[in-house]
Parts: C-alpha cells; structure tokens; sequence
RNA sequence: GUGGUUUUAGCUCAGUUGGUUAGAGCAUCGGUUUGUGGUACCGAGGGUCGUGGGUUCGAGCCCCAUAAUCCACCCCA
C-alpha cells in the first residue's frame, strides 16, 4: 500500500452513474439551447495567457492555472530577476498559455477570430470544462463544467429575454423548481457611482454592496466610507436600494401577474439626472415588458444589490440561487458585454450570454433527489448467461441478432455459475437474463428471466426480440 | 490569502482514564445451493491507525512538527 494515488486538489473522478447524471443534465440544457436557435462550437482547454489575463478583474487573475513553457523555460530568465523573486515577474517569461478561466472569454476571442466567417447575430452554446485555482470547498471546484448559451452581434433586448426564457426551461425541465432568477442592470450601478463622484470606482462599490443582505445596511455604508466614498453621497443612495424590495416582479399564485414597480425609481434623482441610471431602469422595465408578453411564470427578482465580479459585464447581469437544499451559492450567472471582442480589436459589438453551472446543478438535484430512477449506469437490456462453452456458442448467434435489432445485450463472459452471473447483472441493474444450457438449445426455446419481477418464460429468439421491442 | 474540521480495512465510521493479538457495518471473494439472483446463515482475505519526531516500561489515544482533506471567510459556477 505504498505510493497511494491521488488526484489533484478540486477534482474529481467520474463513475459510470455520475456520468449518466451528469449527462442527463447536459443532454437537457443542450435541448433547450438548440430549441432557441443556438449553435455548438468548441474552443481549446489552453489559451494564451495574454487573452485571459485582465479580462476578469485582479481577483480572477489570481485564480487563472498557468502552463509551464516546454523546454528550457528559465532559458530566458535573468538572474537578477530571479533574485527578487518577483513572481508576477518571471511567471510571465515562464508561462505563456494558460487554462480557460470561463468560456465567454474564448468565446469573444473566437468571434474576433471567425468575425468573416460568422453570421451575426451569432448565437453559440459551449459546454466544456473550466478551470480556476480556487480554494476547494461546498459546491466550489478547481475543475468544473459551463454550460454557456451567447449571443454576439445584437443589441436587442429580446436576447436577454430568450436567455431568461432559457434558463426557466432548463431548470424547470431539470426538476429544479425553487429558483430565484435575480436580476440587475450594471448601468443603474454605473450611474450610481457616477453620481457619488467615483465613476471608476464601480467594482469596489458593488463588492461591498453585495454584502448587504449579510451584514446589513449600516456596516456597508460603514465600509464605503473606509475606502474612501463620500459619506454624505452615500445617504441618498440607500433610500433608491432599498426599493428592491418593492421591484420584486413575481407573480401571484392565484393569477399570473406581473408587479413590477420601479414607480419609485422613476421619481429619483438619480433617474432625472443620471442618463446611464435612467438606462438601465429602462432596460429592465422593457425585458419585465417583454417577458409579460410572453406570459412567462418565472420565478425573476430585480434585486439592485446584485453586483457580480467578472469585470466585463456592462449591461443586465444575471444569477440564479436554488432555493431548497443546502447550496447556497449561485447554480448560473450571466450578463452584457459591451466591450469584450473590443478588446480583441472589435469594436461595437456587444453580447450577451449565460452560464450554468454543471456541476452545482448537479450537486442540487443529488440532495434534492431530483434525478430520474430512470437513470443507470449501464444500458444493457439483457445479459445472456451460459452453463458451458457449447452454450456459449450457441448464444453468440443470439446475442448478435439482438444487437443488430438495436437491443443492448450482452454475454456474461466467464463459466461462472448462474447465480454469480445473474448477481452481475443485478448489480449492473440489467433488467433482463437470457439463461441458455442443454434444454434451451435443443428446444430452441431460451429462458427469459425478468428479474425485477422474477417471472421467467421460455421464448424463442424472435419471440424475445419483439417483446423487447415493446 | 485568513480561520477552523477531520485523517483508523476498498467505503462509512467505532475505539473507554495510555495497557496483551485494533473492531463493526457495507463492499469483495468463497460456501450453505454443481440449472436460477435480490433475502438469510457460515466463512475468508484485507490495517506499520496520514507522515516524521518526542514523552512513557508501554501510544490509535498525550505533546510538537508536517501533509492531505473538508468547511467557513474572500471571491465565484
């Protein structure tokens, strides 16, 4: 027992029952994107270092997994650098490529690189591992699967209400009915910061502003004023916050209904003197108008306290809690870039995208009990189990012209005795055993054992094969 | 980056104030039953008790160090 394996910090392996799990859930998200028009496209595990890096504000950098340069990588590296032990310094002369942090990134790099190619607007699903070196624990992994549903090339609000759309039906279809659907405009924010005087300050504010629920309103001011924001700015700003609780568009469960009460937005300040504010109120009002036009039953809450840390976001910004279960982090999350191919050197193409969390998602309806039964790791239908060699022989034929009727079978490959190899297929949960001795093959008549029921009846090959059908 | 938890059989965990040969359940394999599984009964294999030091006549248990793990914060899917 020495040198036991192991695997590296945040990942893990997955067995046959997991993958069919976890392929349930990705064949389900999938069928709802391609409904809505969205196309697959696949991007590399590694990118350059220089398209990830700064894309996801400092924190995010930090949690980027580099890759080590082949060869002689200190090659180039001089000693007085080496010296100062600079990390940020030499890691950049050492590791050039790194692993995708999220898939909106690469994806905005693929645009930029297939603009001619693409027609835009360009709608594309992505389903793919990230990576980020975060410290392990609940619901939070160091490998881990997206599932990404953009829109590139439209400015139109009606993207944002497909998206939402998207995600009703996927979770709703998972099994996943307590949600909350938060969502927010990066704009009200931006014109609230505007107005205290700190428009670059836009991150740092809402970094704190999410923390309200927790610590409360007095701590965040409290906060706010440690790094500087002025303290008699602040005051007014609280008063509009607070309104969240009265813009929560829900519906009624007697009547579908949407309330959605941004009346004392409208009467701001900040509405009548902030053009970017009054924006992203306005934006929000048509995407509640819109989806009242589709008389859509979602769960959604205008929650102005949702901030978001990817940095690139610019417009509508998305998140979405399960409710029930003890995961308490957000199981997807989304929003508007205006600016991400920009970076990439084009310029005025905004997107819009939304993630699911694979594996969160996963964790929720592991707890919740939400998986089908349905769900098994193996397909086989039926096992043929044999008493000798000669036997054996006979049920090749067999196993073949179940095969080739598209009927999962297979043979038990051993002469053990019956009972150890119906134990196999218990185990596998194999719904049928095809016993076959002496009897069976001169007969012709091959003992079909259901062994959920335990009944078993003896039937020819044909006779089995349009049973199974059934 | 900060704080805490846990670490004993393949898995989940007991293990008393420090005292002979470290246990259970599940899983695995074999048998009861050589043409029929799930239940039941019997049996077997499998452990330098995370690692390295220390205290002691004696350490799974006490002390120090270290690693891994999970959880919380930060941040996020």
């Amino acid at each position: 027992m020495s040198n036991k394996p192991s695997l590296p910090k945040g990942t893990r392996d997955f067995g046959p029952i997991e993958v069919a799990k976890r392929k349930y859930i990705l064949n389900t998200i999938e069928t709802v994107f391609k409904k809505y028009g969205f196309m697959p496209i696949e991007t590399p595990t590694m990118e350059n270092l220089s398209t990830l890096q700064g894309k996801y504000g400092d924190e995010g950098d930090q949690l980027l997994f580099k890759i080590l340069n082949s060869g002689d990588f200190l090659k180039d590296v001089k000693d007085e650098e080496l010296i100062t032990h600079n990390s940020k310094l030499i890691t950049s002369q050492i590791s050039e490529k790194g692993l995708r942090y999220d898939l909106t990134v690469p994806f905005a790099r693929y645009v930029v690189m297939h603009q001619n190619e693409i027609t835009f607007p360009f709608k594309r699903y992505q389903m793919q591992p990230v990576w980020r070196a975060d410290r392990p624990q609940k619901g939070r992994y160091r490998e881990f699967w997206q599932c990404d549903a953009d829109v590139v090339g439209s400015d139109s609000l009606l993207n944002e209400v497909d998206l939402i759309q998207i995600y009703d039906e996927a979770f709703v279809k998972l099994g996943i009915k307590n949600y909350e659907l938060r969502i927010n405009n990066r704009k009200i924010l931006q014109g609230i910061v505007e107005e205290i005087g700190a428009p670059e300050r836009l991150i740092d504010f809402t970094i704190s502003l999410d923390k309200i629920d927790k610590i409360g309103k007095d701590e965040v001011i409290e906060e706010l004023i440690d790094k500087g924001f002025d303290k008699l700015k602040l005051n007014g700003i609280f008063d509009i916050l607070f309104v969240q609780e009265d813009s929560t568009i829900f519906l009624s469960s007697t009547k579908p209904r949407f309330i959605y009460n941004i009346s004392l937005l409208q009467i701001s300040d900040y509405y009548k003197s902030s053009k970017m504010f009054k924006e992203g109120v306005d934006e929000l009002y048509k995407i509640g108008n819109s989806l009242l036009a589709v008389n859509s039953s979602i769960n959604i809450k205008m929650d102005l306290s949702l901030a978001r840390g990817l940095s690139y976001y610019t417009g509508c910004i998305f998140e979405v809690v399960s409710t029930e279960g003890s995961l308490k982090s957000s199981i997807g999350g989304g929003g508007r870039y205006d600016n991400l191919t920009g970076i990439f050197g084009l310029p005025n193409v905004s997107g819009v995208g939304i993630s699911f969390g694979l594996d969160r998602i996963y964790d929720v309806m592991d707890e919740l009990n939400l998986f089908p039964p349905t769900i098994t790791s193996t397909h086989t239908k039926v096992l043929f189990c044999c008493f000798d060699s000669a036997s054996q022989q006979y049920a090749l034929s067999c196993l073949k012209k179940l095969r080739d009727e598209n009927i999962a079978s297979e043979i038990y490959p051993d002469l053990k005795k019956i009972g150890k190899q119906l134990d196999y297929a218990n185990a596998l949960q194999i719904p049928y055993a095809c016993i076959i001795g002496d009897n069976e093959m001169q007969s012709g008549k091959l003992v079909l054992k259901n062994l959920q029921s335990g009944t078993q009846q003896e039937l020819s090959i044909d006779e089995i094969i349009i049973l199974l059908h059934r």
